[in-house]
DNA sequence: TATGAATGAGGATTCATTCAT
DNA sequence: GATGAATGAATCCTCATTCAT
């Protein structure tokens, strides 16, 4: 399912693994051509240049996690569970491919602004909306749910992004359960007396 | 005080900033000359090449906010008094030039392995070490320090770069009370059980 | 035969023919593309640099010539014989490109000290050898024959040198057999009592 | 007598020696600056650009050489003993600097063409002439003056160029009676039969 | 007068893109 | 359609020369 079937699969699995790996700046048509066993002319046949044979690649990895992403929140138990979910396909989507995570999460500066992910897919903008979805249904109990969903953003992908990064090592799958609790310890606890806590 | 003084100061400043904005390899020699006012050659008077001009401007960066975390973190009070005052710290800084935050704290990756900022002012270093002596000492609660210094600094860190990104419209410093508060809540509440949670 | 006949020795040539003319310094990518007809890009479709471009088509004029000069010395006859058509080479070849014979005789020095020839075909080792073998033989009447293979050198490259430089009007070939008996006088006279000789 | 008495003296006993040894255009004026202990600033007040220079440098040693050598070659005695005087000559001077006997005996054609060593005291020019008499006088027998000095000039210097680049391993000077014997059995010898040569 | 920082034209090299085959 | 040689603008860097101090 995930393996290349046709030329153009395997042109692109090549192209996002490489600009994954080492940035897009630092890859080469060349590279992406010779890596693909194709010519670099033929890459000209399905993109008009490099970086939109970039924007596209990222885009559409972006737009699948998305889809499974949207799939999860917008399914069907509590908002926890819901999130417990997520948090469980973004570690297993890390662990296909490390390097093409922290691409898809991590690089969208990369790109001109006016580029835009569809809003509806955008993994931020549906974790932002979940969580304001779960503190309107009292579930999670929050004043600020950007905030919160900025949060809980970072809280889950720079473990990922350290351990991509070589600076972490563990299997981050193993780490779910810490992860979730903590979110929820964030999303969910009653307030405490600012004299309790320092 | 953040005045550019000397040409030197000039030099770097635009250098940084353009950097910092841009990423390194969109950056030209050309444009940091024309912005900050002198000649391309003058550049290599005072570094040998463009990469040693990005990498010394970053590792500078760094290791000054490093030496301010250090001395926040090595100092007296509570664990979470110092993590209190560690985040009012990234916040300040964040605010005098977003660009330049995300820069220093998300651009590590950019640079060979080999360079190494000095692992004493390393931010992130001082973090789990930070952490790992709090668990130790009783005050915080957590199991895996290095789990929990990597989602403290992303609980941090993501609201700060969803800023500089545009993606994020608050005044980041008005939140710092509930991000300490999150980090606290991750870091010392007490176990709730599971059937509790989800 | 010796025209241009692909666009990859068109490059060559003009690239021999420049750098003998000027020096490889002083020739530039931009003046050989322009003066082959090619793009700058396309000499370093065959050379990683111009220093490689230089290098190469050095050593293979120089191992063009040390393989005539090989089969010559090697073959039947008398040393002397072998010498004369020796120097007959040296002077056609001169003769069909005055400026790349001197490029070719005359550079080494321009190559750093670990770019070799193959030493079989470096036409100075083949001389030294040659004059080596004729002394063991008793044909060649000299005490120190890598001074005598030196000196035999020099009298057969310099007047042609000088030609190449504009210092000296004459048809070298013409000069053949006077030069092979200055060899031969060199090489093969009795010793003259040092009285008669001031 | 040579060594550096003044600034100036300094400056130009580097840069003749940084050009001798690395050739013209490997040598920076700031390299030469810093080796003669001034500024670069400093080189302009005698010369107006490095080309002059080296020029000036390069003429000045040809002929400071080429004046001792007209004192010889206008000189008393027969013409062979003022020859062996003039190879005494080069190869003193080849062993004081041998860098600077190649710089200045082999880089005329580093040179424009328009630039020009006074003819009087071209060492070259002297040699030729030199030659030319010794015919006219019956000391030397030899057909044409001009390849007899083209040869002689070839076999003296050719043996020091080869020291000179490291190929060639003996003490020069002790070469200087063979060298001698070689030059007159050249210029002096009566010829041989066609038949007994080969 | 002496300095050396600053200049900027010029050089080698890279690489996205085109297009003849 | 596919190829990959050719293009040449753009990049980093060097260094002779100038000139403010």
């Amino acid at each position: 399912m995930s393996r290349p079937i046709t030329k153009l699969d395997s042109i692109e699995n090549t192209a996002i693994r490489l600009f994954a790996t080492k940035g897009i700046k630092e890859v080469t048509i060349k590279e992406i051509a010779r890596e693909a066993g194709c010519s670099e002319g033929a890459l000209y046949r399905h993109y008009t240049s490099k970086d939109e044979l970039a924007w596209e690649l990222y885009k559409r990895e972006v737009e699948k996690l998305g889809t499974l992403l949207s799939d999860i929140l917008s399914g069907i138990g509590t908002y926890s569970k819901r999130l417990k979910q997520s948090i469980e396909l973004f570690y297993t989507f890390f662990d296909e491919d490390p390097k093409k995570f922290t691409f898809i999460l991590l690089s969208e500066y990369n790109f001109p602004l006016e580029s835009k992910v569809d809003p509806g897919l955008n993994p931020y903008n549906l974790i932002f909306k979940f969580i304001e979805e779960g503190v309107k249904a009292g579930e999670f109990n929050f004043k600020d749910p950007i905030l919160g969903g900025a949060m809980i953003q970072g809280l889950v992908l720079h473990p990922a992004k350290l351990k991509a990064s070589g600076r972490f090592e563990v299997k981050i799958k193993e780490k779910i359960i810490e992860v979730v609790e903590a979110c929820l310890r964030v999303l969910k606890a009653k307030k405490v007396g600012a004299k309790e806590r320092y």
